[in-house]
DNA sequence: TTGTAGTCAATAGT
DNA sequence: ACTATTGACTACAA
């Protein structure tokens, strides 16, 4: 438990915040608590398959190995999970018996190992089979052609990546796996990063503010959020590049914050550029990639903020209330409860999501907070399939570590 | 010491 | 069952 996140989380929020409140009991209490109780309703379809996620997080562990991943990892994905998953997954509170590589949790535990991507990618495959996205194989890679979301920049993604090597160095471990991740997975990074949603189906268009290729689904109902009157200000990522990383780019951020010009200068507002997801995190991708890179292109776009040296600092930027209107866009979308995710993917208790939820503070006032966000943001990032197995996940390990029996307890049939 | 930020647990409301 | 709100606590920075 101590180090695993530390590829991760370690490196960046970790800095401040962290080891204080990983110690703390506010999360030891509230982690143990909060594992209590999760389960989520069921829908059809995806739908389905992520409710069946949220009780297998509790469940599966045990038992069989989550239900949908009892596929591939079923019997243990343990051994995969050695690793640790995917950053905006998996367990995002504990890293759990991963393997011991990752780090610690922060105070939100950042972002699971990369490596655990790799139990992603197994867990994808059940997923996806269960999201009917396509047929998984056993382990799954992430062919390109195969997937079902879009298209990639896959050129996006090797920046990204590089980028993220670079910030990460201690994680090499981490970036071996997810090297290989991503190199199966290639497509599926590109994906997510691809400018617009992360989420096939998923995000409100009009949360970007930029016109995006609705996403199949029912359309959520954010017909509430408007402009951000914050937004403004700060400035956000494009999603793109940098889901993968966004750890990464946390702790860039992180680092560069310190460093940084504040606020970046300012980013350039609204622009964020890059359009796409736009909005959200212009920054952060450009950090992304520009972390390693420098002030990369692609940039270009937002950028402007930051701009200097700190680009990368602002690269994490992110639209919080973007965020905010697109999760809560995608928990009402798949009936996920707000206390499932809240305790499962960002370690934080239900009242904590639904504040942040509702009155996202500008990125910019945020501090140890951003955190939350990042992870949202990441959670985001995820295809969907990921995006349930981080649930499910999450809700594994969390449930071994506290509830053990809890996980086997109940896993949807599925 | 004071103020701010971030959370949580409890509780009320739907 | 879920979500929203509130009060209190802790950590940090000025």
């Amino acid at each position: 438990m101590e180090l695993s996140l530390e590829s991760l989380g370690g490196l960046h929020g970790v800095a401040h915040a962290q080891a204080g409140e990983l110690l703390s009991p506010g999360h030891a209490r509230s982690a143990a608590a909060q594992h209590r109780g999760l389960v989520a309703p069921g829908r059809p379809g995806l739908v389905a398959g992520m409710a069946s996620l949220l009780d297998g997080g509790g469940g599966g562990g045990a038992g069989g190995a989550g239900s949908a991943g009892g596929a591939g990892g079923g019997a243990d994905f343990r051994g995969e999970l050695a690793g640790p998953l995917h950053p905006a997954m998996g367990m995002a509170c504990e890293a759990p018996g991963l393997g011991g590589t990752y780090t610690t949790l922060t105070p939100l535990q950042h972002l699971p190992p990369l490596a655990a991507v790799a139990d992603k990618f197994h867990q994808h495959a059940a997923a996806a089979a269960v999201a009917g996205a396509h047929g998984g194989h056993p382990h799954a890679h992430p062919h390109p052609a195969a997937a079902p979301p879009p298209p990639p920049p896959p050129q996006r993604l090797a920046a990204s990546v590089s980028g993220s090597f670079t910030l990460m160095r201690d994680e090499r471990a981490a970036l071996a796996s997810v090297g290989h991740l991503y190199g199966p997975y290639g497509k599926e990074l590109p994906a997510m990063g691809s400018p617009l949603s992360p989420l096939p189906n998923a995000l409100p268009p009009a949360l970007h503010g930029a016109p995006q290729p609705p996403p199949p689904p029912p359309p959520p109902p954010l017909a509430g959020y408007g402009a951000p009157g914050h937004l403004a200000g700060d400035k956000l990522l494009p999603p793109a590049a940098f889901e993968p990383h966004a750890a990464l780019l946390g702790r860039a951020e992180d680092a560069l914050a310190r460093g940084l010009p504040g606020g970046g200068g300012g980013t350039g507002g609204g622009g964020a550029g890059s359009g796409s997801a736009a909005g959200l995190l212009a920054p952060l991708g450009g950090l992304a990639a520009a972390g390693a890179h420098g002030p990369h292109g692609g940039g270009g776009g937002p950028g402007g903020g930051g701009s200097g040296p700190s680009a990368g600092a602002a690269a994490e930027e992110i639209n919080t209330k973007e965020v905010a209107q697109r999760i809560t866009a995608e928990l009402k979308r798949y009936s996920i409860p707000q206390a499932i995710f809240a305790q499962r993917i960002l370690c934080r208790s239900q009242g904590t999501l639904s504040d942040l939820l509702r009155n996202p503070k500008p990125w910019s006032k945020l501090k140890s907070g951003r955190e939350t966000f990042r992870r949202m943001w990441k959670w985001l990032q995820e295809p969907e399939f990921q995006r349930m197995s981080a649930l499910r996940l999450a809700g594994r390990s969390v449930a071994r570590s506290a509830d053990p029996r809890g996980a086997g307890a109940r896993l949807p049939s599925t």
